[in-house]
DNA sequence: CCCTGATTCGC
DNA sequence: GCGAATCAGG
């Protein structure tokens, strides 16, 4: 596997939403999880609560000189033909986090406090979706005024590839990537954004005043796994 | 042991 | 640039 563009964006925003590295390998697939950590590392986003003691600044390392921490002679890492390993298991449940949602009590004036928690949606690939209210710069391109009605398109009957992707289909991903029936949305696009009528619905949800729930959460590729 | 991320270094 | 091997803490 190589690192495509949509491959590193996934695991940029995987890494920043602070799933392990092994959990972002089963996602992406046809990676090891060093190989995402190594990754990660290239890509400049490191440093995440770590397991291993993160070297402060101040503090010194007696136990380690600078002079020679590996001497030249420490050939341990002889090329030992290894058993072929698994290249890509399939990917295993993952815990999702649950979204915040901080009881009402029924009645009770949903005033919405500035600095209240926010209930944000996740989008295909782990995206964080802004909340109304966290739109400083307005990014949409050209958000319609109305949306049409998505129109039903039963001549999707083939799966949309990744290579099938342009700018004008919907790239909403259908299933779980690595998987055999993963594929894409592959309908024509809302004007102005990436994905249909139908999944900008599920991309770009309005923070509700609380007290009002909305019928399910969005989950991330496609819905929950089933196996 | 398991897990984690960090680092190294041959390719 | 990539990632297995290795390290090191929890």
């Amino acid at each position: 596997m190589s690192w495509t563009d949509e491959r590193i964006e996934q695991l940029r925003s995987m890494w920043e939403k602070g799933l392990t590295a092994s959990q972002i390998a089963d996602e992406l697939g046809g990676v090891s999880r060093n190989a995402v950590i190594g990754k990660a590392h290239r890509l400049g986003l490191k440093s995440r609560p770590s397991p291993v003691k993160a070297t402060d600044a101040k503090l010194a390392k007696p136990a380690k000189s600078p002079a020679a921490p590996k001497p030249a002679a420490a050939p341990p890492r002889a090329a030992v033909p290894a058993a072929p390993r698994p290249a890509a298991p399939p990917p295993k449940p993952e815990p999702r986090p649950a979204v915040a949602a901080p009881p009402t009590p029924d009645g009770a004036a949903p005033v919405p406090k500035p600095d209240a928690p926010r209930i944000v949606s996740i989008g295909p690939g782990g995206f964080i979706r802004q909340g109304p209210g966290d739109q400083q710069a307005p990014i949409p391109p050209a958000p319609p005024r109305r949306l049409v009605p998505a129109k039903p398109s039963p001549e999707i009957a083939d799966k949309t590839s990744l290579l099938d992707l342009n700018d004008r289909i919907c790239r909403w991903p259908m299933g779980h990537p690595g998987e055999p029936d993963f594929h894409f949305c592959g309908e024509a696009v809302n004007p102005g954004f990436p994905y249909c009528v139908e999944h900008c619905g599920r991309a770009y949800q309005a923070q509700l005043p609380r007290g009002t729930r909305r019928p399910p959460p969005p989950p991330p590729f496609g819905g929950p796994r089933v196996r």
